[in-house]
DNA sequence: TCAAACTCCGAAGTAACCGT
DNA sequence: ACGGTTACTTCGGAGTTTGA
């Protein structure tokens, strides 16, 4: 198998035991980042990766957050998520917002080969633990998850000025921070409420903010 | 995907009016 | 004269529509 793989993850030991993992698996084409935005550099620096193993919890990366980020910036790059966390909810969430895959830390070499495997064939995949997990959701999850899927149904774009929009800035900030006009800014925000279906912007970002605060 | 033109809405400022 | 209330105007930001 002959794919670039990005290992990011804030802890050195997990990182180097995933390249051990992963060295018999996809050969030495691997790259590390300890924080998100290391991550989204050697995504802009090397546009050949094509797989992304992304901690949910790690500097600049709260939630998933950072996923978003990767998939609006990168669509084509397949993002695996890597948690010791195994929570029904977040994975539902990560799945609808695009993640090709989630891997306990706890997984065996076997398992992250079969995942990577699946994951390059364009499968979706779980391990059975986590597949298995009793879907214990409350009312306020479920809502949520309705939300995650309509996230997913957003642009790159839609995304990126959502997330915008939920860090409070103001149309033209938008603009000036994606270089875009202010007009366009307004055109994907009415996009974004619309597939929200949320009145306006505050409660867009609201919603954003809750769906991605996995650790409350 | 992007921009232009437009409407809508709320906040802030100002003037006119009224009661004390 | 002073203070409070109301009505009007202006302006900036948000959102929609239309077309390239």
């Amino acid at each position: 198998m002959k794919i670039r793989v990005l290992i990011a993850d804030d802890h050195p030991l997990f990182r180097a035991a995933m390249c051990q993992a992963l060295g018999d698996i996809v050969g030495p084409l691997i790259l590390q980042a300890s924080t998100l935005n290391e991550t989204l550099s050697q995504l802009e620096a090397n546009p050949d990766i094509d797989l992304v193993f992304l901690d949910v919890k790690m500097p600049g990366n709260d939630g998933l957050i950072g996923l978003s980020e990767v998939r609006a910036r990168f669509p084509d790059v397949l993002v695996v998520m890597v948690t010791a966390l195994e929570e029904a909810n977040l994975i539902r969430k990560a799945l609808a917002l695009g993640a090709c895959g989630f891997i306990p830390k706890s997984a065996s070499i076997e398992c992250i080969a079969e995942a990577v495997e699946r994951v390059i064939d364009g499968e979706q995949w779980l391990p059975e633990s986590v597949a298995n997990l009793n879907d214990d959701a409350t009312e306020t999850e479920t809502k949520t998850d309705d939300f995650s899927v309509k996230l997913a149904m957003l642009t790159p774009h839609q995304l990126k000025v959502l997330r915008m929009v939920a860090d409070g800035l103001l149309n033209k900030q938008i603009a000036y921070e994606l270089d875009i006009s202010e007009s366009t800014v307004k055109q994907h925000v009415s996009a974004v409420l619309r597939k929200l279906n949320v009145i306006n912007r505050t409660k867009a970002g609201i919603a954003f903010k809750h769906a991605m605060a996995v650790h409350e």
